[in-house]
RNA sequence: GGAGGUUUGGCAGAGUUGGUCGAUUGCACCGGUCUUGAAAACCGGCGUACCGCAAGGUACCGGGGGUUCGAAUCCCUCAGCCUCCGCCA
């Protein structure tokens, strides 16, 4: 969430920020900032009040030791206003804080300078795109066909063992499954990002943390009886792992990846969007996260990229980069790049990457934070990024490296799945 | 699941017959003296947040609540960790 120092000093420019989001904030700041105020006034009478009745009570302590027992007595009986007085302003301070604090909960994050205005996808700007997205294949056929024909998705079984959007993958399938994680994994470590296997449940201060709570709640799986959340990413274990910590200044940037399954109820999707591999309960992805430095976090963010870029070539995939615009950004993020590999049998775009940089937004609500050389505490920028999420990857591999016989499997996973070939 | 113990500032570790304790001390860290440089030694500084122009004030000793004029110290509750028992991949 946004920090009230920040928007005490540079009110305006929040507000023009999120104009690009087309959310209109004006009404939500002025009120926080009255409430702020009153907050800090309330503040001082409490802090003046609780001051008197502090110097009573070392009075009555001085007064016992020299055994004066009848004149702490007296003394005692000054500090019942005091008491009451502090405890109700107590209340006002609790509640005014409280409004807050659940106020700018609700004000998502500024985009940065560098992001257009617009108001949904198709205002996103297109910084990259490589390969060739031809729509004269029509002889090629969807994934969840091949899927089937070659045995490597059961769709139907995983809808009668849990529900749908939950598939079994099976024989080269799921080795493909596999080679795809191990090979994203090694490339970002390689890329020098140090690998967790994370917990798959979170709990709700690791929801709030990473801003899925309160906003997101119905998106994520709720284990009601144990009050823990299954992950709808590995962004929040990771990220979390750095909640309430103070970093070294010179530990920046740090960097962590994991892969994990990921789970999401997708509630409200329907229609062909979720048809095959395109939208699931349960997928597997491998995070990117790092941890960086104010000044450099937008250079990271760039590294960032390039790294997905080359994992995207390793694969050969035709694919493009859009920057999104203010109005499709996700709520915590300032900055956002999607990577969208083409379906060539789909003939869409199908998005297997989303890198954004959250600035202090995400920190502020984790309490992440250095000492600068300054000597004084600074929230850190926090980023992350898929790389990658596997099931729209999989789609575009078996879509878009069709042959007559089969599906060719690029040179760069062969050693990571053990075949270069599914046949038909 | 049952029983007991424990949880203090970046780390280690005092303080629990309630009363100048936001907290002794050591290490780490920062600055200085000394030195060609470094180490050692010595001197000084060093928790976080909020309010305040400042002086200063307030809050925080796992989280929450309570008793009291006053709580790190007593009580309740929740959580983490440790030990033992039970169960189990």
């Amino acid at each position: 969430m946004l920090t009230i120092q920040s928007l005490r000093e540079e009110k305006d420019r929040i507000l023009e920020a999120l104009n690009k989001r087309h959310f209109d904030a004006h009404e939500a700041v002025e009120q926080i900032l009255a409430w702020d105020a009153e907050r800090r006034k309330t503040q001082a009478q409490l802090d003046e009040t609780l001051a008197q009745s502090n110097a009573l009570s070392r009075e009555i302590g001085g007064l016992m030791r020299e055994g004066k027992k009848e004149e702490a007595e007296a003394v005692k009986a000054q500090t019942s206003s005091l008491k009451a007085k502090s405890g109700e302003l107590k209340e006002q301070m609790q509640g005014l804080e409280q409004q807050i604090h659940d106020a700018l909960c609700h004000i998502p994050n500024t985009p940065h300078a560098d992001v257009a205005a617009g108001r949904n996808a198709d205002d996103n700007v297109e910084t990259f795109r490589s390969g060739d997205a031809s729509t004269l294949e029509h002889h090629k056929k969807p994934h969840w066909d091949i899927a089937e024909q070659c045995k490597l998705i059961d769709f139907e079984l995983g809808a009668k063992v849990t529900g749908a959007g939950f598939p079994f993958y099976r024989g080269k399938g799921a080795k493909l499954q596999r080679g795809l994680i191990r090979f994203f994994l090694e490339q970002a470590d390689a890329a020098g990002y140090e690998e967790f296997i994370p917990p798959h449940m979170i709990n709700p201060d690791s929801g709030f943390g990473t801003g899925q709570l309160p906003d997101k709640e119905g998106q994520m799986y709720h284990m009601q009886d144990d009050e823990l959340y299954m992950i709808p990413t590995a962004e929040v274990p990771l990220t979390n792992i750095y909640r309430d910590v103070m970093v070294k200044e010179g530990d920046l940037p740090i960097k962590l990846c994991g892969y994990t399954p990921c789970f999401r109820r997708e509630a409200g999707s329907y229609g062909k969007d979720v048809r095959g591999l395109n939208r699931l309960h349960q997928f597997d992805k491998v995070e990117i996260v790092q941890f960086a430095h104010p000044e450099a976090s937008y250079a990271t963010l760039d590294g960032m990229v390039e790294h997905v870029k080359g994992l995207l070539e390793a694969l050969e995939l035709p694919y493009r980069i859009l920057r999104l615009c203010g109005g499709d950004m996700g709520f915590t993020s300032a900055m956002t790049y999607d990577f969208e590999v083409w379906s060539a049998a789909q003939e869409r775009w199908l998005e297997v990457s989303s890198v954004s940089n959250f600035e202090t937004y995400q920190a502020n609500r984790l309490k992440c934070r250095y000492k600068g050389n300054d000597g004084k505490t600074h929230l850190v920028h926090t980023l992350n990024g898929s790389a990658l999420a596997l099931p729209r990857i999989v789609a575009a591999l078996l879509e878009n490296h069709q042959d007559e016989t089969g599906i060719r499997i690029p040179e760069a996973l062969v050693p990571y799945c053990g075949f270069e070939r599914i046949d038909f």
